[in-house]
DNA sequence: CGCTCAGGTTAGCGATCATTAACCTCGCGG
DNA sequence: CCGCGAGGTTAATGATCGCTAACCTGAGCG
């Protein structure tokens, strides 16, 4: 297994960038966070800007997989979606602070990575829309590509507002999800 | 009619925090932005931070006063919500910047300002969950926020996908809005 | 044993930040 | 006509930023 240490500074940095912003922590703070100080960290990392790059490029990658993954065996396009709701919501539920970073601070990136995580995102995007417009073909795709962006809006104000314990809000954003997008 | 200077200024600010964030934007580039350069902000206003304040505290407080004026004169809690998400889907429609910043730049505001901004929030919060319990009086108290929190998140996810023009948007975020909160 | 190198350290550099100081220049009321 | 305040300007200040340089240390290994 490699990259034991770089993944673990990530997760600290993940959790400090959604506190308070990409901008709001600085590189000296984030390596005390991680038991060493300030100029270590570009030891794992070129610069602070390729960490936040890491971290992103890195989550909308694994979104993507995962929901391909969950995809691929169901019989119909409702239960795919129920698959995709599933999956969405559980990385949310367990990623709060990637969740938060990611559509915060994307527009911090350097051009490449922003650009490789809008293609993701889109490819993301895409895949629930192809689903969403298999179940109901009045949709126009850009009205499909529309709820598929709202309800990504509703499944990720999840880490804002940690009300019920995550089982509860599991069934509950799973419920709201599928009934936004029109399939229950 | 006061203050028209300052105003524009906010907006010219709320544009450029919700492109690059808060702490992306100096105060330099702002006062250009603006038609003067860096310092001569400080004629208006005290500092940055309390720039961000006033933008953020008046639309926490224009939300909740036009939420409050919007139920008084309902008939049914389903009318109410109608109106609530009518308001609110306008209101960040029509300003998308203020609501960009807002979820995203509320833990850069100073201590006294964060807490106006929560308590309004709170308030605006509760105006909802109250409709939504006595239209589906099965709900929790706390279940009825988090469904409160998600459907802001579902609207609020208006300004990063500006795919359709407004008024099919409008529609489309009602529907979904409603569908969401299990009112229609 | 002795070399290497991964992974730390502190000191310091140049850039940029928000903010202040000092000064200028109108428009306007008495 | 004059004084003054509102609303600009540039220069400068101290803090903080990301990052580099130079150095140290200890584990692994031929």
């Amino acid at each position: 297994m490699a990259g034991t240490r770089r993944d673990e500074i990530l997760q600290i940095a993940a959790t400090l960038f959604a506190r308070r912003g990409y901008h709001g922590v600085s590189v000296a703070e984030l390596g005390k966070a991680c038991g060493m100080s300030g100029p270590a960290l570009y030891k794992h990392f070129a610069s602070k800007e390729a960490m936040l790059a890491e971290m992103l490029v890195g989550t909308s990658d694994e979104l993507l997989r995962g929901g391909r993954s969950r995809t691929r065996d169901a019989k119909t396009p409702e239960e795919a979606l129920g698959h995709l709701v599933d999956w969405h919501v559980d990385f949310a539920l367990r990623h709060r602070a990637l969740i938060v970073v990611q559509d915060r601070d994307w527009s911090s990136l350097p051009d490449d990575a922003r650009e490789q995580v809008r293609s993701l995102q889109r490819k993301y995007v895409e895949l629930w829309a192809r689903q969403l417009r298999t179940s109901r073909p009045a949709l126009k795709p850009v009205e499909a590509r529309a709820r598929v962006h709202a309800a990504f809006g509703l499944l990720n104000s999840t880490p804002h507002s940690a009300l019920l314990p995550d089982s509860a809000m599991r069934s509950t954003l799973r419920d709201m999800a599928l009934r936004a997008l029109g399939v229950a």
